[in-house]
DNA sequence: TTATATAAAACGAACGTTCGTTCGGTATTT
DNA sequence: AAATACCGAACGAACGTTCGTTTTATATAA
């Protein structure tokens, strides 16, 4: 018979509790009221231990910050293969953009909400992120094949997306008094109404 | 002839300076990587005169948020003066909001930018500030008018507003090429067509 | 005008705390 | 036995804040 297991957690299972703790706490108390002390107690790890896997606090912000991107601009591709209208595909991203904010709220309170580039100095504006851009081509994509009114990029772009963002804004600050998916609807027509290319 | 002045800045003008100097630091690395020496560098004055005005740190950046969201609140409502119609009004919020944008940068990075729940604990959300109220306030008389569709307010609000806010986060991220007001027209326009009420 | 008294304002060295990080050692795995 | 993973006490730096002192402005008296 083995001997009793010092440890509850080794390696990559550590490091994915570190992860998911800090994830926790940056996006309760947010990044600088969250001390690595803190993410230690929480995760029940040693200070060593952290280190041991992250460079320091800032590479460990820097891996969440990556792989929640990542895991949104999965989703969003996700969302839009096999469709090729503008509105189909922006009504699936804005469908799934919902559904995460509800299922990962953490997560997207972290990414959405956060300033990153006052711990990331060399993080790009979450605007230039490949979630962001894609919304954008989407919107350009329809404008080349005629779906969409001629406008600026950015205006199309914050005219489809605009309003969806700010109501996932609401539905983390917890100032809706109805599930965010019940908005849906009516908040991807009001986008479209607005850079449709009318068909007259 | 009186003696050279030895201090430069005393009472309220040096309490301006601070505040000032506080500010654009805020604004510029963010409050966490501000600190009390760095403002008492950059100000010129002493540790000592900035706790004579502010009892702590916390509540320098407290009276900013409160200076500057009366400000956008007296902006707002002088834009709203003599107009009835929603469209005139948002569109008058949004130009003014956009004028604001470009002429006071720190001002608007401040309050729309950052995070203050996470060192003004006491802070409600911005959404419910009075200037976000006002906004919200706009669409529902225009709902009770008739003008506007019989939307949420919630999802009515945000379809009106929210490409502006974006539009306004672009250039204060500075990824804009032309001068914010370039977009003005074409972003009251496309929020305005998703929400008001078809003239049929 | 000059001198004196008092209060308010500004000063800045110093304090205690907390933070991110290190590192010599121990446990576990291979 | 060698390598990897983990441990946690300890460290130096930086932070927000305090407080005894000095300077300045103001009021009053000579």
């Amino acid at each position: 018979m083995s001997a009793v297991q010092k440890h509850t957690l080794r390696g990559e299972a550590l490091r994915q509790k570190v992860l998911e703790t800090a994830l926790q706490l940056f996006s309760e108390r947010g990044y600088f009221n969250t001390s690595i002390h803190d993410i230690r107690k929480v995760a029940g790890v040693s200070t060593g231990a952290i280190y041991h896997h992250f460079k320091n606090k800032e590479a460990l912000a820097q891996s969440l910050y990556e792989t929640i991107l990542g895991q949104m601009d999965d989703a969003i591709a996700a969302a839009c293969a096999g469709k090729s209208a503008c509105l189909e595909k922006s009504r699936a991203i804005i469908e799934k953009m919902f559904l995460m904010t509800v299922q990962y709220p953490q997560q997207m309170q972290f990414v959405l909400l956060a300033q990153h580039r006052e711990y990331l100095p060399d993080e790009a504006p979450i605007c230039s992120s490949s979630p962001f851009r894609m919304m954008k081509q989407v919107v350009i994509d329809g404008i080349a094949k005629g779906e969409v009114r001629e406008l600026e990029p950015w205006v199309a772009a914050t005219a489809m997306f605009g309003g969806a963002l700010r109501m996932m804004n609401l539905q983390l600050d917890g100032v809706l008094d109805k599930p965010l998916s019940a908005y849906q609807n009516a908040v991807v027509e009001c986008a479209w109404l607005g850079i449709r290319k009318e068909q007259a």
